[in-house]
DNA sequence: TTGAAAGCGGTACCAG
DNA sequence: CTGGTACCGCTTTCAA
């Protein structure tokens, strides 16, 4: 007694061998007006053709054509954390932008344990996708591992803080961007130094987020602020915060390295009773949708995220040779900083 | 001089041909050994063949086999906003559930245009996912036409407060969370009533979360308090928020229908200098990581996402009959309700 | 302009 | 236990 259903057996879909023989033509020819081409057809065969297909509600099987064609138009997407707001506002865009190219995505978030996000990419490849967008964060290392398995689509980095050899790679401006914020910091709420609470990195190389705060602060003329180095999350915004805001000389104004750990951060500072932006300044990095409704309003630089997405797709989509493409972060003044609202 | 790169020209990959001629058997033989069966292989041959995917490199190409299956192995999956993140978070379970049935997932937000989302779930079907899932709100209406289209995959509906005839539905027991929560404002701290901001639903059925919010007050002997309807959005409940509490007869306990609401609302109340939870009583629907953060924390009736993601994902790969699934949410009691932490 | 037929990479039935 | 082979649905070359 099993409570299965039995198979449902909806009817068969037609085919465009039905609709060949319903209009009395071939196959060949049906394709041919379905595709409008490669071949020409005469109108008359045409409009039996398209009577047929409308007859028949015929829909055309992609698996059967990708197979065909040896393209999916399909996208992989790895991404370390879906449910962080920056992903998912990146991933919305990246879908939109596919979609508009006629692709479609193929989603993955990070699992459990190490091994999980190569195994989803190699489940990606096995399916055939067009290409593979990884945030970088997750995967570059795996990437190499993914060769070494014999599988290699046209990948992208996004989210790329700074080149990655041989890799086509797009990214905000992320030192640009950070100076930007840090400067204002520094100039117009003349603090002494930030502090920067940034995510650990799993690679080597410089993150473009630092060196914009270390370069803000030399052309200020001033020292650099207290680094500390956590997970790109809430909680580690917060426990960072904890951590740099109770110690002895305790920083007056901190940047973040994601939004999510100037919330974090903002929490922090309400859990030990110091008001933000009169005892401590605050701006992060992303400038997500959230970041508008905290208290108070964040102020931000904000990655374009839109421009990213189109970037990437159209990168992967007409195989651009590998570059580092760069965009161009917005400053978004509001309360956290200390300027009136 | 067109910017575009030559094709790339990898290597053909390895197919179950080569490898058939590389270990001296048949292609089925290989078949056979690849997915153990249908046919028993001798441990002979096996491992012939076996050294000879090793040797290869051969993995096989999941487009074809699900040609000749008739069955993809992927979920369709269309949200109206990939950027909230109670959808976030279900989209992640949903995506981690298929993942351990070996299914994987192809993405689609709710785009421009009521349209949108019909050509979206038709361009999955083309793609002949073996199901669909979608989130009630944005879709029940376009599954007729998909159905009109002569598409009907296997469907199952997340998010739903109420049961949709003729579908297969999942969703948490609303009107006994929402009952929660109103019942704590009501009980413990004793407001005359509560006001409820809700989202504006597309269908007519009722919704669950009004349900509950009205039965909470009958069995307290009180009478309703107030409601607005706006969109599930942070700006929606922000509006709504700023309408209620400037109003006349100004409500001392509002709870929102979705965690992005209550966020829009303590921004409202904020701006109007209201404490919360002073003057003012907040408590949310949805349970998201985020109200762990707000100023004051979210008190919140917890939706049980990964449950809830298990039991669409079981639904559809099984093809269970058509039920309405409902799963108990989980009452978090934390500051912006009044109570000490 | 149209039709026949050879793939695309696998699956699985039917013989041997 | 293994090999040969007919599909799955679509694309495209080659001939007619």
């Amino acid at each position: 007694m099993s409570s299965e259903h039995p198979p449902a057996q909806r009817p068969r879909a037609a085919t465009r061998t039905d609709v060949a023989r319903y209009a009395g033509v071939s196959t060949a020819v049906v394709s041919f007006v379905v595709n409008d081409g490669p071949k020409p057809v005469s109108e008359a065969t045409r409009r039996r053709v398209l009577d047929a297909v409308a007859h028949l509600g015929y829909r055309p099987n992609r698996t059967a054509r990708a197979l065909s064609l040896g393209s999916t138009k399909t996208l992989g997407l790895v991404v370390p954390d879906a449910t962080n707001p920056f992903f998912a506002e990146y991933t919305q865009q990246l879908q939109q932008a596919a979609a508009d190219l006629g692709y479609a995505l193929l989603m993955t978030a990070g699992g459990p344990g190490p091994d999980a996000e190569l195994r989803s990419m190699l489940d990606l490849c096995d399916r055939q996708i067009d290409g593979l967008i990884v945030a970088r964060y997750t995967a570059v290392g795996r990437l190499e591992e993914l060769h070494r398995h014999g599988t290699q689509p046209p990948v992208v980095i996004i989210d790329a803080a700074a080149p990655v050899p041989g890799y086509a790679t797009v990214g905000p401006d992320a030192a640009d961007g950070m100076s930007m914020v840090v400067g204002h910091l520094l100039g117009l709420h003349d603090h002494q130094s930030v502090s920067l609470i940034i995510g650990d990195s799993v690679e080597p190389v410089a993150d473009g987020r630092e060196t914009g705060w270390r370069q803000a602060h030399a052309q200020a003329g001033r020292d650099i602020g207290q680094v500390a180095r956590t997970a790109f999350t809430r909680d580690g915004g917060y426990r960072a915060g904890r951590e740099l805001l109770q110690g002895t000389d305790r920083p007056t104004a901190v940047v973040t390295s994601s939004d999510l750990q100037a919330i974090g951060l903002l929490m922090a500072a309400r859990d030990l009773h110091l008001r933000v932006p009169e005892d401590l300044a605050v701006a992060s990095f992303d400038g997500t949708e959230e970041t508008r409704y905290t208290a108070p309003p964040l102020t931000t630089v904000r990655q374009p995220v839109t421009a990213m997405a189109a970037a990437a797709i159209d990168q992967i989509v007409h195989h651009r040779p590998p570059t580092h493409q760069t965009f161009p972060m917005e400053l978004l003044v509001r309360r956290s900083c200390g300027c009136p609202t």
